[in-house]
DNA sequence: CCTTGTTGTTATCGACTGATAACTAAGTTG
DNA sequence: CAACTTAGTTATCAGTCGATAACAACAAGG
């Protein structure tokens, strides 16, 4: 083995939140282990554990932060522009990180479980309210939006849209309906 | 105990089915097990799995049934009124029956497993087909209503809307938006 | 009634997996 | 450098869970 490089707990913490992210993205809250992560991070599974304390913390941290990462995705964009196109085009360079996406709909997914129904409400609704504040846009129009937002967020985990997508004539046909998605 | 009533295997696997939609749209394919499904099917686990062969097998044939139930109810609406909002509404009765889009949702985000993507790329796809031949929609009307229904069945998820639904200002403003859904 | 096919069960295994405990080692400070 | 703190490991457990095997009960036909 090589000599380890010692990093501060804080520093180690967020590249095991990152490796979450991209395992808990694959396959979803109960279908990850804590060592694939640990693995991905290099680091033991058991301090993983630590870090976080259980499995179910380190799954709300990551859809935590993945939800910081859109909103700021989203301020980022009003900042130029401030208008729903501008944040539409913003969320559609969201899409060349899958992991992001579709770790979220595994969020929405598994809110069955009280423990993780109530922040992912609780962040859908914050990502609704800046959507209008950033934007001005109506109820309408920012149901619009967010439902635009839906149905790419599941073609992100259908993998039909973003890296490598699995060519698909329907697919194809949903994605020429939105102007700049393509490439 | 009292006497079982014995039923064919078919009859039996049908009531398996129908279990196994209410478990996987709780917990999803990985967070479901099988003596779960078995105790709401009021059968043995073991029979469960003799029944389909694998838990994965079970899981697709739910899947497969809920894209059933789903393309069904879409034709028999066409036929009452072959166009998109008459989809639309038939559609929110189905958020009456939450579990089946839910189970759909953790079909999409277990997409990652070819084994589960194949056939649910295969089965939205085809439903894309099917909006757009029972109602002449362009794609691009049929992009803005699967898109809707994907925000709705998210929203179901969350169990802001549907049976028992729990209140957020938010989900109240999105919902207004689509008219003869709230009841 | 007895044989045969089908429905269903109990018992059990073997692999997995999150979490804990106990220990090691690397910095840091006085 | 010695005492202490912080980062990180190895070893291991205790519970879980899908699957298999072997057996039991019920029904039906000859």
């Amino acid at each position: 083995m090589t000599t380890r490089t010692r990093l501060t707990a804080a520093e180690r913490a967020e590249q095991v939140l990152e490796a979450a992210i991209t395992a808990f993205a694959a396959t979803g809250y109960a279908g990850t282990r804590t060592d694939e992560i640990a693995r991905l991070a290099g680091v033991s599974q058991p301090y993983v554990i630590r870090l976080f304390g259980t499995k179910q913390q380190l799954f709300l941290a990551a859809v935590e932060r993945v939800c910081d990462r859109i909103e700021q995705t989203f301020t980022d964009a009003a900042a130029q522009r401030p208008e729903l196109d501008s944040l539409g085009k913003a969320y559609g360079t969201l899409l060349a990180e899958r992991d992001l996406l579709v770790l979220l709909l595994h969020g929405f997914a598994a809110s069955a479980d009280p423990a993780i129904g109530e922040p992912v409400r609780r962040r859908f609704g914050r990502i609704y309210d800046r959507v209008r504040e950033l934007t001005g846009a109506t109820a309408e129009e920012a149901e619009k939006f967010l439902a635009t937002g839906m149905l790419l967020t599941v073609m992100a985990a259908m993998k039909v849209v973003g890296p490598d997508p699995i060519a698909q004539s329907w697919a194809t046909d949903l994605l020429d309906c939105f102007p700049g998605i393509k490439p």
